[in-house]
DNA sequence: TGTCCGATATCCT
DNA sequence: GGATATCGGACAT
C-alpha cells in the first residue's frame, strides 16, 4: 500500500505556499484505538520574523514558540485564552519561525466520538474553527512538538488525492489580530475553500 | 513573584 | 451583538 502520509519536503518550502497546498489533506488523530480525521479547508499563515502578528515577531524565540525554530512538518499546538487550543504546523527551514495555523476542517471520520467530545449533535459546528477542531479531534499541549512525518505516529496528514484549483481558493486578511496594527491585521494570509461549509465565520 | 493579556467560543440579552 | 470565561506565557519588578 501506498504511502500518503506528506513527507518533510511537504513543509519545507514558503509558508504561503504550504498554507494553499495544505488545503483538500486530511488531518488524522488515531485516538484510543479510533480514526478521527478531517479535510484542511481553512488556514493562516504566520511569517514570524517580519510578522507583527506572530508569536515569534522580531526574533522573539521563547520557550512556547521553540518549535517554530526547527524544521518544518513539526506541530506548533498551544492555549489562548485559558481555554482554547491552537493547531498549528511548523513550516519552512531551521532558523525561520514561520507556521501555518488551521483553522477548519470538514469532518471525514470518526464524527460520533466527534460530537461527543464538542457535547454537540450539529456536524456543521463540530470543527468550524480553532479551538473547535482540536477539541473535536483531541488534540492538547501533549502534542507539542510532535513530528508529523514520523514513520508509525498516531498524528499526522495525508494526500487522499482532493485537488483543490487554484480557482477554488479564496483569501482574505487573518482573523482576531487587530492588535497587530493596521498593516499586519489586513494581509490577506488567510486561505479557505471557496463555498466549504465548514469554514469559519 | 506579580501583573497583564491573548491567533476564541459560548452564553445571554 | 456583547460580555466574559480562565490559565499559562511573557516580561517587568
Amino acid at each position: 500500500m501506498r504511502d500518503k502520509r506528506l513527507k518533510r519536503g511537504f513543509f519545507i518550502r514558503p509558508t504561503i505556499i504550504v498554507s494553499k497546498a495544505l488545503l483538500g489533506k486530511f488531518l488524522i488523530h488515531e485516538y484510543r484505538g479510533q480514526i478521527l480525521s478531517g479535510m484542511i479547508v481553512e488556514t493562516e499563515a504566520y511569517i514570524g520574523e517580519k510578522d507583527k502578528a506572530a508569536h515569534s515577531y522580531g526574533g522573539r524565540r521563547t520557550i512556547r514558540n521553540e518549535v517554530e525554530y526547527g524544521p518544518g512538518g513539526y506541530v506548533y499546538i498551544y492555549l489562548v485564552y485559558g481555554l482554547h487550543h491552537q493547531l498549528n504546523f511548523v513550516t519552512a527551514g531551521t532558523d525561520q519561525p514561520e507556521c501555518v495555523l488551521i483553522r477548519a476542517l470538514e469532518p471525514a471520520e470518526g464524527i460520533e466520538v466527534m460530537k461527543n467530545n464538542r457535547k454537540t449533535g450539529k456536524l456543521s459546528n463540530l470543527t468550524n474553527g480553532p479551538g473547535k477542531l482540536c477539541q473535536a479531534l483531541a488534540l492538547d499541549r501533549s502534542l507539542n512538538g510532535h513530528d508529523l512525518t514520523a514513520k508509525g505516529s498516531d498524528f499526522y496528514i495525508e494526500d487522499r488525492g482532493v485537488k483543490i484549483s487554484p480557482k477554488r481558493i479564496k483569501k482574505g486578511p487573518r482573523i482576531g489580530i487587530d492588535y497587530a496594527g493596521p498593516y499586519w491585521s489586513r494581509v490577506h494570509w488567510r486561505f479557505w475553500i471557496k463555498d466549504n461549509p465548514f469554514v469559519s465565520k
